[in-house]
DNA sequence: TCGTAATACTAACTCGCGTTAGTAACGCGT
DNA sequence: ACGCGTTACTAACGCGAGTTAGTATTACGA
């Protein structure tokens, strides 16, 4: 009973022509084809329902208007943690603009082998990797192959390595400047390790942030869960035990890990700790789990949804063999104040960069995002925002 | 400098003999090659670094390995409503198991002839629909056009019609029942409107829950935002105003739709209205964004990745031309009670079937769930927890 | 009337693979 | 020596498109 699927020749029949006239027509080529002709093989085409066969069009053509999408972890998605969501989210408005689909990868990045062979296979142009594991085999691979590849969100050195990522290191740096200006001089860091290069980036702007205040950098408490070989909220658990058990003890966290924060912050009560009163916190990605988290916590925001169209535009250029302007683009980052570090909501928000504008002032859930940054509702105030939030590229 | 895909017949000359046989190793069909020859032809095609070209593959057996997904909009995973998450990362869960790829449509269900010539063009075997949009077009062509397609959290009325839900008759059953049994007998109810299906099958639970305990269906203060014509958050801020404006005064809301209810949750104490003690709220989903909302929302619960994952499971039968013991299958609910509708948290989840284990009890964001419930961690007790959840199918 | 050029096409090849049908070589029984 | 069956392959077709190269017809100028 299935219909049989309406092939070119079978409009070529229809309309008494051969199938390469049929082509020629529906590719809009001019091979002196006559009006009349023309006219006949388009109104036949449409009545019959003809589509071309994605996988005959991709075989001869050589591309398939698809580009590929590998994340670290298929659950991400209903972690703690939104930003595979936002990027996604911008992934997606990228591959609308350039009238592309989008080709998720089922398997895991832990199983590079399965993933090197599906990329490999062609069924997408391109590919996006999204969030390096660790021990990451799969990037290297790829690029050593050929296959056009943007990493998001962290790079390997390779010469052929192109990346999207925002300012990770400015981002340490504000975070970390931002507590020393309230008064912390006890600071730890929650770091993934120092493989993951936002790990690594992240802290050497703490690290700068201390050497400008004229603090050591030995004071800073590094703890790093990469190294422990302990799951992942375990790990959450003893760190905070020992950051307690310290010392002088750290008055000041910094947790690079969005979806992190929540176990810290679920924990602390138990442990006899309030937030900011005894630890002051802050986060990074800023979506809307740092905002409606209780209390609201300080956050980095980074703008994830620029961030992944960004990447597919990229992607797009390489495929199509255009030059780009650069193998490593930046976007920049803007602290977000919030409770977790300011019980008085009505002070400023601190902005770095004179070329980055606060986030809207709070209204119940803004529904369209005005720049690129995660749509959340910080309670700030806006110091100066004259100056637009600016997505131009900006050398490295 | 791109260096050229090997082909097939570039193993079968280095092997010194012809493509069929090399075929026939490599899938493994019995012709009587010698094992010999058969163990050349594999180590010289993993040497050479074979792999097997996508859309060839796809031209020449009629099968991609691709399931497609169409989401009824392209920006929800960043909306409040972690919804399409919870289902995605159940598909992804099926996806994998079955050794599928998974593709995005990027366009949008607006655009309902762009999806549909894509969907035609064969770029997937299947298509999953998620979440339909308002004036429905595309489902009923695609299977009027006979394509392989399951419709995940609603259905319509098509002899070809295969679907995946949960019980929502019974959630908007047990949500009013609850309220009801909390003392409250003016109710509202926000629903998205009847032609949505799960809109309509709330309703006529919760009628069904005023009915038995011998109140009016009049009652019920029904709210339908779908035929107002306003923006969603507008129509929210009007639907309250209304709501805390007739007398008697509704003192239960019963909402359908998560990503409402924080718009809700977050305009009520600007109108002077505190909950639970002076409207009490239940909504749907019972994601982390009901569990995490201030104060914690109780909520009607869904296996929303075994959905996902079972739409994914019956796609591939469909696809493969297996029988189906059912055309829809519904999975039941869960009631989650918590704080907006009982401020004393020490009290009973309140669990309508017996087949139906209540969540875990509160530990810090367990890492793996347990059922197929989404993770989140109300604060609840298990009055009886000796039976477990059951995924059997079970007739409509 | 012939040559050339423009018009209006189409035959045939290609993409990389699965698959059917057929064949050459060899062994073995009679 | 012949026939037959088994072993070990391969030629050739098809999937549904794009694309190249070539042909038949007509028009027009010399």
């Amino acid at each position: 009973m299935e219909s049989r699927r309406v092939r070119m020749i079978d409009v070529a029949k229809a309309a008494g022509v051969s199938r390469t006239t049929v082509s020629f027509v529906l590719s809009g080529r001019d091979a002196g084809i006559p009006a009349e002709t023309k006219q006949r093989v388009l109104r036949l085409a449409r009545q019959m329902g003809y589509r071309p066969h994605d996988a005959a069009l991709a075989l001869a053509t050589g591309r398939t208007r698809r580009i590929g999408l590998v994340l670290n972890d298929p659950t991400s998605f209903i972690r703690s943690d939104s930003y595979v969501a936002h990027v996604l989210s911008g992934v997606l408005d990228g591959t609308l603009k350039h009238n592309y689909n989008l080709l998720l990868h089922s398997a895991r990045y832990t199983d590079w082998h399965a993933l090197y062979g599906e990329i490999l296979s062609g069924a997408a142009d391109g590919t996006l990797l999204v969030g390096r594991f660790e021990r990451d085999e799969l990037t290297p691979a790829l690029l050593e192959a050929g296959v056009p590849v943007v990493c998001v969100s962290y790079q390997i050195e390779h010469p052929d390595c192109y990346s999207v990522d925002c300012d990770n290191e400015q981002g340490g740096y504000l975070a970390v400047r931002h507590v020393i200006e309230r008064g912390h001089r006890q600071i730890a860091f929650f770091s993934p390790g120092e493989t993951i290069s936002w790990g690594r980036d992240r802290l050497l702007g703490a690290r700068r942030a201390l050497v400008e205040a004229g603090l050591s950098e030995e004071s800073l408490r590094v703890f790093v869960w990469q190294e422990a070989g302990l799951p992942s909220a375990e790990w959450t658990q003893e760190a905070l035990s020992f950051l307690l058990a310290l010392n002088p003890r750290p008055t000041a966290l910094v947790c690079c890990e969005e979806w992190r924060i929540r176990q810290v912050v679920e924990a602390l009560p138990a442990m006899g700790m309030r937030v900011p009163e005894e630890l002051v916190v802050v986060s990074f990605n800023s979506t809307e789990h740092s905002a409606r988290c209780r209390p609201p916590l300080t956050s980095v925001a980074q703008p994830l949804e620029q961030i992944g169209s960004a990447a597919v535009d990229m992607l797009i250029k390489r495929i199509e063999g255009r030059k780009l302007p650069e193998r490593h683009r930046r976007f920049p980052v803007r602290l977000d104040v919030r409770e977790s570090t300011q019980p008085d909501p009505s002070l400023a928000v601190i902005s770095d960069r004179k070329d980055i504008a606060p986030p809207a002032a709070s209204q119940p859930v803004p529904s369209v995002a005005s720049n690129g940054f995660p749509r959340c509702n910080a309670v700030v105030h806006q110091p100066d925002a004259q100056e637009t939030f600016s997505t131009q590229q900006k050398g490295r």
